[in-house]
DNA sequence: TATTGTTATACTCTATAACTATA
DNA sequence: TATAGTTATAGAGTATAACAATA
């Protein structure tokens, strides 16, 4: 079963497929929201809980400029705000505000329900796979903080 | 050996993260060419042979005035050329020039190196399943044309 | 001195709306 | 009238460089 007989692309070619599959959902789904894409992945980002700028470069591969331009639309948007930290008086913490939280979630939710609707027609021997393949490969490279769902309070406006 | 035992995310975040890293390395390899990965994707969509703007909006997902200025950027830079069609006066195709090939092949070898490089990582048995799950998902999904690699001719410029 | 974050500037990307030219 | 593409405009995203404030 597992032959490759069809026109089956090179994995590599594939991969490039599906992240642009994956990230027109992404654009779809924060469009329904009124969100652009980096909008709605910052949003996504901070649902774990406060997060300071130096920390938000790295997890989002951004300049620090570009960093402070995002962060200024999405507070003007009402959709977050900065907070300043207690032990050091140069940072501060971006924490979604109840409205960010709110749009953050049902983002989330809609990117989720439209994937599933996508995986839902593999085979469950491909969906389990799946995640284990890509669960090992992103684990190993993302620079994103895989932080356990605790803190997720304080929500501030 | 399929037992889920590590704290493996879902499926649907694993996709997400996957999308990430995938468009990362788009990013970089880009970079290095001192393409913008709108314009690599462009670069590497022509590479089968012209396509008119209208195709292309499709392709990639834009607004036809969007294309306009990417086209017109990329033009500017003498990566692609706009050449009117023979049958209809109103439009035109838009192929890649010597240099833009070039730069093209050079972007694609680049991605898929470093994609390689990170699925090497991977079982073989997982990247062959990989592929044949993946391959599945966007045949269906993807408007991208899946051209055959043939008519990939007449390169002006 | 090093680090955290902002400001100034320039360019790219994108969409909406109005337009031109051809079919 | 419909289609192919462009222009005008505005806002968002991004990087580089220079800067301010704090550590």
């Amino acid at each position: 079963m597992v032959t490759t007989k069809e026109p089956v692309l090179p994995l590599t070619d594939a991969l490039v497929r599906l992240a642009h599959l994956v990230q027109q959902v992404f654009a779809e789904v924060s469009r329904e929201h009124d969100l652009t894409p980096q909008q709605a992945q910052l949003l996504c980002l901070l649902m774990r809980g406060p997060v300071g700028m130096t920390e938000l470069t790295r997890s989002l591969h951004l300049e620090k400029s570009s960093l402070t331009g995002l962060v200024d639309r999405a507070e003007k948007r009402g959709l977050v705000a900065r907070c300043r930290d207690s032990r050091d008086r140069r940072a501060c913490r971006i924490a979604l505000t109840c409205d960010g939280a709110r749009v953050a979630v049902l983002a989330h939710e809609g990117v989720t329900e439209r994937l599933e609707a996508l995986m839902g027609e593999l085979p469950e021997e491909h969906r389990d796979l799946l995640t284990t393949a890509i669960s090992g490969l992103v684990a190993e490279h993302t620079t994103h903080p895989i932080r356990l769902p605790s803190d997720a309070t304080d929500l501030p406006g």
